[in-house]
DNA sequence: CGTCATTTTGAGGTATTTCAACGAAGGTGG
DNA sequence: CCACCTTCGTTGAAATACCTCAAAATGACG
């Protein structure tokens, strides 16, 4: 498969990671009434999956569409070299299941015990085409994902450790300011995790990890959890880009 | 603003980079019919612009969703270290006008003299509410963008200057194979662009170019055309990921 | 033809990668 | 319940590759 996307432009519903509703930050009405959830929550089937369950494969005919509601799961790529890239993580009402061709993009892997549901994406198809204002949700949410993914490009871009380190933390903060929960960030996922999505060795992860407590902005309160210590010093660091 | 998406769950249209056909890969029918297009251009409204001209700015009130008729367009964003990231190019009826919380996110500049369509946002998203099937055009195509900007995640992640700039060759050859085209891949863009669009320095963008046509893998018809020599070193670089 | 911007080239500094080894943790089987 | 094993995380030291600074060369434009 070249670079160049080349997808069939038929009938297929294909997205990946959306998020039914307004994300970690502000909390505004959820972009789906209760009657739309409740519709397409009579489509789906409900499976709860143990940790480190694969759920497709890279290449396999595309099926379902998915969508979290409990759990963690990564969505990633193995490369020529051997290594592997995590392209993102699905949080809890995070669709995933994105195809390209007639077949998924990515493997998907729970990382965490999870609860899933899963629409056969025909049915999803047509359940849009029926209800415009149910397209408009998920167009507007692909939308955001795409922005979301730009902001991962942005992160990438960057050049020194601790800083990709810094904004992957502020990215999972749940309120972006910390006011709330005291600047306790959980950390759900594992250190390899972490290196394979922001584009480092393990090694530098660890090491970022130990600067950022040294340097008192961050203290680690297991393997899964960060707490914002100097919430200046953190800011500044993240924005420094 | 944190790097955590926290769009307004308005009814504003937010889409950025979306092609409405199939991309430079196989060409297959067109989304829009010729019905659509027809009635998509009535709303429209068309203005040529020169080279180096900014079409709105980051932090921009929302107004306009822009489409590329012809030309190039850069998306870009200035960030607090003073270096500047492009967050990708708009090529010819792509759609660009990506906005959050009321406000365009990145800065858009023709590079080339372009011809630009421009509709005003809240007239789309009428359209779109209304057809239903140009609606599942537009999704599909963000979806189509998604999975690009998950494709430059993974040329990001690389930490080698000669083998992204090859990633970046192959996006931009027009088939992915060279065999209709004698392996000619036009660059309209400059150095300095490509380097902020890859996240290098401009000389390590001079050097990978130097050293993929020292290693013969390809040549360089002026600034802005590179020709494939070595199709196999080529795609095994660009596959080395 | 001169000026400005872009691109290229050179040399040194710095960060991450890699390779290697150790320590810790979780799971399995006796 | 403990020993063992596999996986993950950490730490150290050397190598590589890019970045930065500086300056020359090329090209575009008036």
């Amino acid at each position: 498969m070249g670079t160049r996307s080349r997808g069939r432009q038929g009938q297929e519903l294909s997205i990946d990671a959306v998020r039914f509703d307004a994300g970690h930050g502000e909390r505004i009405k959820p972009p789906l009434t209760a009657a739309q959830r409740r519709r397409l929550m009579a489509l789906a089937t409900r499976v709860r999956l143990p940790p480190r369950t694969i759920i497709y494969r890279e290449g396999d005919p595309l099926s379902d569409i998915f969508i979290v509601g409990e759990g963690l799961v990564k969505s990633f790529r193995d490369l020529a070299s051997g290594r592997r890239r995590i392209v993102h993580f699905l949080f809890p009402r995070d669709v995933f299941g994105l195809a390209e061709t007639g077949r998924y993009v990515n493997t998907t892997k729970t990382i965490t015990e999870s609860l899933i549901y899963r629409i056969p994406h025909e049915t999803l198809t047509v359940a849009l085409h029926r209800d415009a204002e149910l397209q408009f949700r998920f167009l507007c949410k692909v939308t955001e994902k795409l922005r979301e993914a730009h902001r991962q490009c942005i992160v990438l871009g960057r050049r020194d450790a601790i800083g990709r380190l810094a904004m992957f933390f502020k990215m999972l903060e749940p309120d972006g300011t910390g006011r709330h929960h005291g600047g306790l960030i959980p950390v759900p996922m594992r250190r390899t995790d972490i290196a394979e999505y922001l584009g480092l060795s393990a090694e530098a992860v660890s090491r970022a990890a130990r600067l950022l407590a040294v340097r008192k902005i961050v203290a680690f309160e297991g393997d899964h959890a960060v707490r914002v210590k100097d919430r200046a010093g953190f800011e500044s660091l993240v924005a420094a880009a």
